[in-house]
DNA sequence: TTATGAAATGAATGATATTCAATACAAAAC
DNA sequence: GTTTTGTATTGAATATCATTCATTTCATAA
């Protein structure tokens, strides 16, 4: 079909680009309204505006289109957090103001609530969308002697499922939204920084979360 | 129906309990073989020999009856545990032991591996099956000076999402078997424990998994 | 203008959780 | 022992979707 045109974008991928978009955008949506058992894939191509067969012609299963609308909001979030984090030296302070923000806009935000519905795939956006940064920042914070783990991504990984953990709990109200600050000093506990350290941390003040 | 009668378990009410026990046991075991989703209703009521309707009067759904089962499975290994740590008198060593055994069991029992598709339903089996005893001892190593943290149950939730995730990752192989040691090691660290201490206590020798 | 193949479409399919009207049965009443 | 009564059982019927696929539409390029 397309020959020797490698530079402009053509109709057709155009609209297929919208089409994706369109769909991720749709089920982002209903499942934050409606929880994704509530959410049928005819709601999400009608509100994208597309036929119901159309949408397997992009993701293979409702499963995985659920799973891209997800990554996208974890996506949307990381990209905000990082602008407040992007100011800060201390890659300690950047680790524990990414969970503080994490736990408290998926126990907060509305939108959020339904999202969590599948925990394995919250936290797999999570590993993809935050650990390149979060990685680094554990590294960073080992070298400089203010950390003590072995292995990044087995603590990393433990972490993501410990917050998502407790954002269920609190989400379902077995666990007071109140302990958020302790919570993170937990997750401090983890990659190794003394008790002390860990609230002296947790509790400096935080700036907003800016949209983007 | 049964008015002055309260000593004995009348014919029906022993029916009952069968069929109570055989559904579950019936669940357990397909979803053992066949995961959640490769299981029917259907299979589970033929193999528990009972009509289709009828498991319906017991639980109110598949996931209510696929939740028992796991929890059922939980409760058994939990009994197995306890027998080992009964003989152990340092709280930390039963903690750590229970972990290691945990996390061990999930991974490499073929058993298992289904019982973990619905994390969930895993970490609140974890949750009420072990927690009774584990935040006993939790609270009783702080109160030695072992550990240090501040809401018991708060910690011992993240801890259980943790570990969770860890066996989801090790089942799908992001994550290597032979971290086992490691992770038990940040999960100590998440309850105030030092790393060389944590290090210590989760290298001691494991005595093996009595069958029931 | 026509030819071509990729993309879109929604009616049909298939799979299965759940319901419910009919039936069987255990326990109490006589 | 027989009848009555209320509860438990049952599986055929229902309802709900995810997914497929034969058909149609449409952008591209000959």
């Amino acid at each position: 079909m397309d020959a020797a045109n490698p530079a402009a974008e053509t109709r057709t991928e155009r609209k297929k680009r919208r089409n994706r978009e369109a769909l991720i955008r749709a089920a982002y949506q209903l499942v934050a309204e409606k929880g994704i058992d509530g959410t049928t894939m005819q709601d999400i191509t009608e509100r994208a505006d597309v036929g119901l067969g159309t949408a397997y012609n992009y993701f293979s299963s409702k499963d995985e289109l659920v799973t891209a609308a997800i990554e996208q909001g974890m996506d949307e979030l990381a990209r905000r957090i990082r602008v407040v984090t992007d100011t800060f030296d201390d890659p300690a302070q950047v680790y524990a103001y990414g969970w503080h923000t994490v736990i408290e806009t998926a126990t907060t935000d509305r939108r959020w609530h339904w999202l969590m519905q599948r925990s394995e795939v919250t936290a797999d956006a999570i590993f993809r969308c935050f650990g390149p940064y979060a990685m680094g920042d554990l590294l960073r914070a080992r070298d400089a002697g203010r950390y003590v783990f072995d292995d990044v991504e087995l603590v990393w990984r433990q972490a993501i499922w410990g917050a998502v953990g407790l954002c269920r709990g609190i989400g379902d109200g077995t666990v007071s939204a109140d302990n958020l600050t302790e919570a993170v000093v937990n997750l401090l506990g983890m990659v190794g920084v003394s008790r002390d350290e860990a609230w002296e941390i947790a509790r400096r003040p935080r700036p907003p979360l800016p949209e983007l």
